[in-house]
DNA sequence: ATGAAAGCGCTAACAT
DNA sequence: ATGTTAGCGCTTTCAT
């Protein structure tokens, strides 16, 4: 293509070309007003030709300024946080700002480390999943002068600003549907992960909801690792074999709650009368099961949207136009599988 | 937390708190052995009493080293693309490098700016999905000097050098075994997406083959948007009301396939002596269902591994231990919808 | 409307 | 083992 291979073109190189100094390529191809025409052409040209591509680190080095905004999150394996980050992106492509992800797999270590990478490209804003963080993590959070924004979660105190569902009171609402239902008999199954406190906030609201009602939970398996719908399917049915009188199965997510679902119409169960089920998340991709799941929506696409909203109105200087804590409401959503 | 709250801790700070210079502070920083213990310590020290965070941008400005890969993918909302990422992590974790992800929607004005945008990041490597580019997109990875991967598929020419399965081949495959087993009366039922130049060619290779054996498609089904399930049921119901002495449905993608699947295990079709089932992609998410989908594994995983590991050596600056095509054999699975 | 000079915060290369 | 100097490729600021 050109006759330097061994370099990437510079400003410079635009500006030999063009007949026009660096300063004035630059104002050009940063689309400022203040050039003529005529030059305004020239430029274009000359870059075009070379195939110039800006370098953006020397760019955001001398004017101070990073168009990047570091979304962290847990996984990006299960379907909540890819619909998070379409929230995040909604938004974003509509702006200067760029999100780059990074993730944690649950594991606090790996969630300081990622946060101090970020942190090194001097980002504009940071999108962060959760309300607990190691301490060094919460350190780094609170000395750094950009918008940081929590998510998924408001139980808690945020360090900047949060937006999310109280997931307590997600699993408080359940509980009170099932009892409202007429459910006595309650199964919970979910996942064994200590680290994610969202699904135990569900868990605590949950028991608590019952225990004001005198209610314990009857039975109770945990699970990690595999195929989800599998695991919900092998789960479901033990759960049953050891507490045959069940007559509720609270899952933590969607997808065990389909995988219980399904094994539980191949052995004919009636659902919801002889047995109800609930899941949790409101995973659009299992819309087309034979029953339609009990579930909650975690307002998951809403919720990028927001935590971006703030950060790119920060940036632009605007005032904040949220809270510092967004509460959204999650949906319940009765489906087919909770009897009224 | 520090007296400047203005701006950012520089090397210069540290340099001052711990009475060293610049350079030993950078050098510690880096982990290079050449400095001292005391010194090591008391600049470590410093640093982090300090809560100092390097600024990469800085270093890798200076260093003209930028130790980011881009990752550019048509979606990130479907199961695919997902574990091709966590290939590429599980190889680029145990290195310097730090993927960048980008999304194009299988637009490829989409996939111009997104791959303009990451070049002006002077990444060290480029992944990218997909040997169909625009004029201008060839242009950009071709002028680059920079390690370029081009994943997922490999009927076409590389411009650098490519690893992924042959999608004509997976459609010849499944159509040879559904010949072989038997099944004559043949529907299709796949995404609208002339775009997704992945699913045409497996379509175009199923089409191939059957033609080998004096067999046309007799009917076909596509579809847009929507829950994948839902529509895979749908679309099922829709090409057997059609057409109703069909005896295999080929599905573009597994999601689609359990739809279909659910969907005539409810209306009790008997499977797959009266009709046989066959998906593609081998979605572990799956695994669960009554019966087993018949399907074709991507080799997600191991393309974005292969990929890193090309990447990382080339930055390493060791010589390719893969071809500048690698090819990889999906396993076909008959799983319990394809009668043998 | 255009240009010249200075410097962003680091690191390479060369002292010592 | 440590320090000094000179940039990296842009943008800011100040001239003209």
């Amino acid at each position: 293509m050109s006759r330097f291979e061994n370099r990437t073109l510079t400003l410079r190189d635009v500006s030999e070309a063009s007949g026009v100094s660096e300063m004035t390529v630059s104002r050009v191809l940063r689309g400022r007003g203040d050039v003529s025409q005529a030059t305004r052409e020239k430029v274009l040209q000359a870059a075009k030709s070379l195939g110039y591509v800006p370098n953006k680190i020397a760019g955001a080095l001398a004017s101070q300024r990073v168009n990047l905004v570091a979304v962290i999150i847990p996984s990006m394996s299960n379907m909540v946080f890819p619909e998070v980050l379409t929230g995040v992106n909604s938004v974003l492509e509509n702006t200067e700002l760029q999100p780059v992800v990074g993730v944690t797999d649950y594991l606090p270590e790996k969630e300081e480390k990622v946060l101090y990478q970020m942190l090194s490209w001097r980002p504009s804003g940071i999108i962060i999943a959760g309300l607990e963080h190691s301490d060094a993590s919460k350190a780094m959070l609170k000395s750094t002068n950009i918008p940081v924004v929590e998510i998924m979660d408001i139980d808690g105190e945020p360090i900047d600003s949060a937006v999310g569902i109280s997931h307590q009171r997600a699993g408080r609402h359940m509980a009170q549907a099932i009892l409202e239902a007429g459910y006595r008999k309650i199964g919970f199954l979910g996942t064994k992960m200590p680290l994610d406190h969202r699904a135990s906030k569900r868990f605590d609201g949950f028991k608590e909801a019952l225990s004001k009602a005198d209610i314990k939970i009857l039975d109770h398996e945990f699970y990690s690792g595999g195929s989800a719908l599998a695991k919900g399917a092998q789960m479901t049915q033990e759960i049953l074999k050891r507490t045959p009188d069940l007559d509720f199965l609270y899952y933590s997510n969607d997808m065990i709650g389909a995988g219980g679902l399904l094994s539980l119409l191949e052995i004919k169960k009636s659902i919801p009368r002889e047995i109800g089920l609930a899941g949790f998340n409101g995973v659009e991709l299992l819309e087309g099961l034979p029953l339609k799941l009990a579930t909650m929506d975690a307002c998951r696409f809403e919720i990028g949207k927001i935590a971006a909203e703030i950060i790119s109105n920060r940036v632009a200087g605007k005032k904040d136009t949220y809270d510092r804590i967004t509460a959204l409401k999650p949906k319940l959503d009765l489906g087919d599988t909770l009897k009224t």
